[in-house]
DNA sequence: CGGGATCCTGGATGATACTG
DNA sequence: CAGTATCATCCAGGATCCCG
């Protein structure tokens, strides 16, 4: 691989696979919450605390370094509303959109194929 | 979420967000080596070394876990030849060469959009 | 050649408590 | 409400040595 086409049949130096978008791509959001934050975002923006409800599982901390991470990386946005109490509201942005697409194509593939896989202990 | 449409609106209870089809793919699947062994393996059978070669920087242990893992998940096939020295042989399954076409997806989407990324230290 | 066994470390994650 | 701070834990992953 890597660009343009990981499709098959190309010998690989992968010199830097570090550098492989896909690998990069992987290592940003394929930790355990950022999927998750992402789809659920694709549906509509969310408050934090109301994040934190739908997750189930997901401590504080997380639920904040995940979404300061996919913020920093322009997937997400983040607006403020100096109500009282004050409120935030996290939405995605144009390019977080754009990756729910090939997303959802993984998704489509998981749900198809998820009674394949060996069963996990 | 998650199935059938992760696309979107839609309001995920996430009762078991562990059971999910989704993140329990990008759970096997997302870690450092995996996808960059099924990418490979999509172009053609590799031998252990070969395939040790061929990724920079992984542990010979590492590919040996990732192998396994790959190979209990029914995503990868292991074939031994009792030559001499012995040879093993490891391929993508038919399973493998399906989950190919949406990790392509995703491939896509990285590398059109890796430079909107944000860049790392 | 193709691994298995062991030891060890850093980073990812969780739990808990506190705050503007 | 929306976090920050701190401490504790766990395990992926690397290094190394050994074996059939």
């Amino acid at each position: 691989m890597c660009p343009p086409a990981m499709t098959l049949s190309t010998p690989v130096p992968l010199a830097e696979h570090r550098a492989c978008p896909v690998t990069d791509v992987l290592n940003r959001v394929g930790d355990r919450w950022s999927v998750v934050v992402i789809v659920l975002l694709g549906g509509k923006p969310f408050r934090f605390n109301e994040l934190h409800r739908s997750i189930e599982g997901i401590s504080q901390r997380m639920l904040t370094r995940t979404l300061r991470g996919l913020e920093h990386e322009g997937l997400v946005s983040r607006e403020v509303f100096p109500t009282n109490p004050p409120g935030v509201e996290y939405a995605l942005t144009a390019l977080g959109e754009s990756l729910l697409v090939p997303l959802s194509a993984l998704a489509r593939w998981a749900v198809e194929h998820h009674g394949e896989l060996a069963a996990k202990p």
